[in-house]
DNA sequence: ATGGCTATCATTGATAGA
């Protein structure tokens, strides 16, 4: 039976609470990734989701950031710290990861630090939790385990990734330094399924609400689904659905799914 | 245009996003 994963910066989870649920319902999802639920797990509004056949879990926190993940299938809970292995930092309380595993799969759902300005304090926290993620995708890699890392990542990957690299040269999502660890990240042995589907499209997940970069489709791609190997060669389908962008208002990301034989 | 908009929290202004 095939499974449809789809990962969604909802920004705030209120506001777009009937959007997203009508465009689960609608694009037959069966595991939703959010970010930017900007709510605390007290006021999450579980219950919507339970309304239509999805157990929910979710890791929030005040005004800012959050994450949560709502699935057809019993979401079995394994960390929603990212540990740490520097020193220097000894505490975290930034709400941007979710490790989850589902029927046999480990689902790791984020929201990557932006990083601006950079350089600066909140690039050095961006770098350093990239460097966290690395350690803990190491640790947990097997090759023959299915694994998903899906969510925001802020981070320009590639030019085809940007409508015009140019303006983003020292932006903390295109730096040579933001790259070279999302490289790393992804060496560790995991696919960017999109461009695995489409290696020379250009198509974004992200949009600023500002300057009318909607109706330019002055976009950029931040928003991944990076799998192992045994995800792979189950893999189906991959997309990017624009069309939650375009409506009332809407997040400023769009959502992106992939459909997985799994069963 | 170091601009343009949206959301949150607190109280009409500050902060964050990317």
């Amino acid at each position: 039976m095939p499974l449809k994963i789809a990962s969604f910066n909802v920004n705030s989870i209120k506001m777009r609470l009937q959007s997203v649920i009508n465009w689960i319902d609608q694009s037959e999802i069966d595991i939703i990734l959010m970010q930017e639920t900007k709510t605390i797990d007290e006021n999450f509004p579980y219950k919507d989701f339970n309304e239509i056949g999805l157990d929910v879990l979710a890791s929030g926190q005040k005004s800012y950031n959050g994450v949560a993940i709502a699935s057809k299938f019993k979401i079995n809970e394994i960390n929603r710290i990212l540990p740490f292995y520097n020193q220097d930092i000894i505490e975290d309380d930034q709400a941007r990861f979710l490790h989850v595993k589902i029927e046999n799969i480990n689902i790791i759902c984020l929201y990557l630090p932006n990083g601006n300005p950079a350089p600066g304090p909140k690039y050095d926290y961006k770098i350093n939790w990239m460097k966290r993620l690395i350690k803990y995708t190491e640790k947990i890699y097997d090759k023959n385990e299915p694994l998903i890392l899906g969510g925001d990542f802020n981070v320009i990957q590639e030019d085809n990734d940007c409508y015009d690299v140019s303006k983003w040269q020292d932006d903390a999502l295109y730096l040579k330094k933001t790259r070279k660890y999302m490289k790393e990240l992804i060496n560790i042995g995991l696919i960017d399924s999109y461009r695995l589907k489409y290696p020379n499209s250009k198509e974004y997940s992200f949009w600023d609400y500002q300057a009318g970069a909607w109706q330019k489709d002055n976009g950029i791609r931040i928003d991944f689904f990076l799998i192992s190997p045994e995800i792979v060669d189950t893999l189906i389908d991959v997309g990017i659905d624009k069309s939650p962008r375009g409506q009332e208002k809407p997040s400023d990301h769009t959502p992106i799914w992939i459909e997985i034989e799994n069963f």
